[in-house]
DNA sequence: ACGTATATTGAGACAAGGTATCTTTATCTC
DNA sequence: GAGATAAAGATACCTTGTCTCAATATACGT
């Protein structure tokens, strides 16, 4: 048994889960680890050339499964990947610059759960995007690009 | 300025801002006042096989941005329309019929408030969706499909 | 360390959902 | 009814993925 010295417990995640540990995936994995803003699978597909299309997208829907990385829409639609950092969470989507946050709120989740019981059903899961305009992008001014608002609800 | 949705109203609406009244706008908007449940892009094309596939998706649009339909998305992503009935609202979603209900709950907009603030950001949308297996399915004890179940966060 | 079963990869075709372009047609306004 | 122009239709194209299938790499037993 080789001692994995980069102290990835991703991979160590995706072998408990029976997963075998291949270069693409190390290199996947190493590549998103040093990512902290949302990204796309053409991200990957773009830094890493050597690696077929479609493992990129084997391995995030992986990632995705496991929980390790999670799946959410800009205000557009388009569909952006990041870094899973806590367990249950939604997420802050700055509209200007991208930059991805995470939030939990319990009160949320209660509301959610008297709103299934007046309809009647059981909770399987729910999304929440929060789509704002980050502290950053608010002291700099930046503006809010016209093609978001027309996406607003 | 607010549209109003019901019924016949929806041409209306589109008229006042300053869209034309077309044979294949009208057409498309009849067939969707029909329907109760979501909807995806196909099925108008499927239903209404004499109009083209650009304009059905351009009309989709035209009645986004005018707040008459709107966009919401299935646990594993796929798109599905909807008439709107209410102002602001978000969806339930049953995963099992895949029949799409509307709520409005202040406390959750007044959580997302609190935490816009605590990130220090504006708010600039927000997206809510609740999956649920409805009452009815629940009563007839319809299966949740396995494949949803991997997409439950 | 070696061979083997099999999980995984890469290449490329295919699919869904949607947009862009360009010419023709329909609407609105006068 | 005529003319300006918005909208339609056809079709090519784009993005985001998925599927297939032969070739390869990995893990495992010995």
């Amino acid at each position: 048994m080789t001692v994995e010295v980069r102290g990835s417990n991703i991979l160590a995640a995706l072998e408990n889960q029976g997963y075998r540990s291949t270069l693409p995936r190390r290199e996947i994995v190493e590549n998103l680890e040093k990512r902290n803003d949302g990204f796309t699978a053409e991200d990957l597909v773009r830094d890493l050339p050597h690696i077929g299309r479609a493992t990129v997208f084997r391995t995030i829907k992986l990632l995705l499964e496991s929980g390790i990385i999670c799946k959410l829409s800009l205000l557009n639609g388009e569909p952006r990947y990041s870094l899973a950092h806590t367990e249950h969470h939604h997420h802050t989507v700055c509209v200007t610059c991208g930059t991805i946050g995470e939030f939990h709120a319990g009160t949320v989740e209660r509301v959610l759960r008297l709103i299934a019981n007046e309809v009647g059903g059981d909770i399987i899961g729910h999304r929440i995007e929060l789509y704002i305009r980050c502290a950053k992008c608010a002291r700099e001014n930046r503006p809010i690009p016209s093609s978001v608002l027309s996406h607003v609800s």
